[in-house]
Order: structure tokens, then C-alpha cells, then sequence
DNA sequence: AACGTAAATGCGATCCATTCGCACCTGTCA
DNA sequence: TGACAGGTGCGAATGGATCGCATTTACGTT
């Protein structure tokens, strides 16, 4: 359930859903985004491609391709969600509060202990939304 | 900067905040609630000890508390932010998938392994947004 | 104890990210 | 190629949260 090389269409398919030229022009802008993008970031993008796409289809496109676990909304604070390609491994989050820039944290270490956590309790993690606020420490000059 | 015993007077001195009525009878409120309410589940029960509270005053006061460290805002998905007293130690949350209930994860072991990862990169965490959706395992009948 | 001032509040209006309704298109499969 | 479910564009609506402003309140100062 995860969109590696450009099998777009292969794992719309594989999702029951239909392979419309919105959907691959929006899987095709995030797959070539880093900066974990918004809703209407996405949309200016996508209509670079394909000047004929709403607004609201952006929207519905990302929650259908998230339901279908191809695409993963960030809930930061105080702004508009962020999306971005459902990674291989899953990953928290680092927000710069200082430049806003949204930095990745890949952890096996943290998934296996979250795991363990939520096992211990009987429980299985179907999805994590996790990220930290952090500011760079300054080294003396 | 936490709210432990009934120093709900002292803590706000100690932001700079005026003590009034309002922001008292909502500590008192958050204080004895363990479900994680959202604002408008806070404003009913706040106007239980004082009907002259407004949704509006919650909703700033919420924010005031918070910006003072004093209150944390959980934002889950689909559903209006949730809020409690800061707890001593940071600590993740579980949201059982088909029940909605909301289960703390306390774990120091997380805490140092997600400072480390921070530091690592040259960071300080300022803040913890960190939940897991979950589902109860079924045990063999 | 009354005063002066800045901060806080109540109320309604407003914002804005996201969702909806519906008429019109388009993939898909026979 | 035809039929039909599903998808889309557009504008309107939703709803949690915030704002503007007149009024009240907390609190340090006479
Ligand atoms: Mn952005
Ligand atoms: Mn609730
Ligand atoms: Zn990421
Ligand atoms: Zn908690």
C-alpha cells in the first residue's frame, strides 16, 4: 500500500479506485514534494499540469487517497493540514519553531518502542501522528 | 509551571495573569477531569459552578493557559481540540479507534529516546503533539 | 476605602479551512 | 460504443475558533 517508483496508476487500481488524471497529477506533485505541502499549496501545484482541477477535488482526492493509505495528513498547529506520501517507514516530526521548517525523524528505535508500548495494552497501532516543536540549540560562538 | 495541588491562584500570579473568577473555575474544572474534554464539554461543565462563563472566554482562556504552559491542546483528527493540565511528565496518547477513548502512555524510555533524537540534530523540544490510533486486539475466544 | 488603569469578559459578528449539493463529465467494463 | 457508477467543478454551506468593541473587573496606588 505504498507508492515507491511512479506505479501511480497501479496502486490506484489496487485500491478499487479510478485512475482520473486528477489523481495521477496530484499523486505526481507529491511524489516530487519534500516540503510537506498543504491542501492549497498541492493545488497550485497540480495546476501547473493540469489547469482544470478544483480546489475541492484537491481535498477530496487527499482524503480518498488517505483512506486508501496512499497519502498521510499532518495536523501541525495553528495552520491548514500537510501532506505527504505515505513513507515506506513510518516517521515523526520536527517542527522548527523558529523557520516553520518541518524536518523528518525516521526511528526504528521509536516505532519498535511505540509498538511495545500499545502491544503491552493490548493494542495495535493502526496509524501515528506524532511531532515535536523544537527550537536549535545555539553553540557558543 | 505545572498545576498540581489546588494552586490554581498561585500558578496564574506566577504567569503574570490576573486571577479572576473565570480562569479559576475553569482550572478547578480541568483539574477534575480525566476524559480530556473539548472546549465547548469545558464551557458546560465550567457553567456549572459559574453560568455567566461565555464560550468565548473559554476558548481565550484555554489559549492563555496554554501560551503560560499551564494547559495542553491535544489536536486529534476530526473533532475539536481536546485539553488538560499539563502533567508533570510528557507523556503520548492512545485513541482507540472504535471507541474514541483517549488513553495516556506515559513512558520515560520515549521521552529520552525522543530527546536524544532531537539533540542529535542540534535541537531542543519545546513541545510533544504525539498520539497513535489504535485497535484492541481480539484474543481467541 | 475609593481611584485609575490595563487587562479581561460577554456578546455577536466574522474568519477560513474544509466539506457539501448538485448538475455535468469520464473511467471502466461489458 | 453504451450504460452506469463514480468522479469532478463550482458555488454555497459548515463549524470550530477568533475578533471588535462596549462594559466590567482585578489590583496596585493613593
Ligand atoms: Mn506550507
Ligand atoms: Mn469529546
Ligand atoms: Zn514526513
Ligand atoms: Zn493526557
Amino acid at each position: 500500500m505504498t507508492v515507491e517508483g511512479k506505479e501511480f496508476i497501479q496502486a490506484l487500481r489496487e485500491a478499487g479506485l479510478k485512475v482520473t488524471q486528477q489523481r495521477v497529477a496530484l499523486l505526481s506533485i507529491l511524489m516530487e514534494s519534500t516540503d510537506h505541502p498543504n491542501a492549497e499549496e498541492i493545488y497550485v501545484r497540480v495546476r501547473g499540469l493540469d489547469d482544470s482541477v478544483s480546489l475541492a477535488t484537491v481535498y477530496r482526492t487527499l482524503s480518498t487517497l488517505e483512506e486508501a493509505g496512499l497519502v498521510q495528513r499532518l495536523n501541525l498547529e495553528n495552520e491548514p493540514a500537510r501532506f505527504e506520501i505515505t513513507p515506506a517507514a513510518a516517521h515523526d516530526h520536527l517542527v522548527d519553531v523558529d523557520t516553520g521548517q518541518v524536518i523528518e525523524l525516521p526511528s526504528e528505535e521509536m516505532n519498535r518502542l511505540r509498538n511495545d508500548i500499545a502491544a503491552k495494552l493490548g493494542y495495535e497501532i493502526v496509524s501515528i501522528h506524532s511531532f515535536v516543536r523544537a527550537r536549535k540549540i545555539k553553540t557558543s560562538p
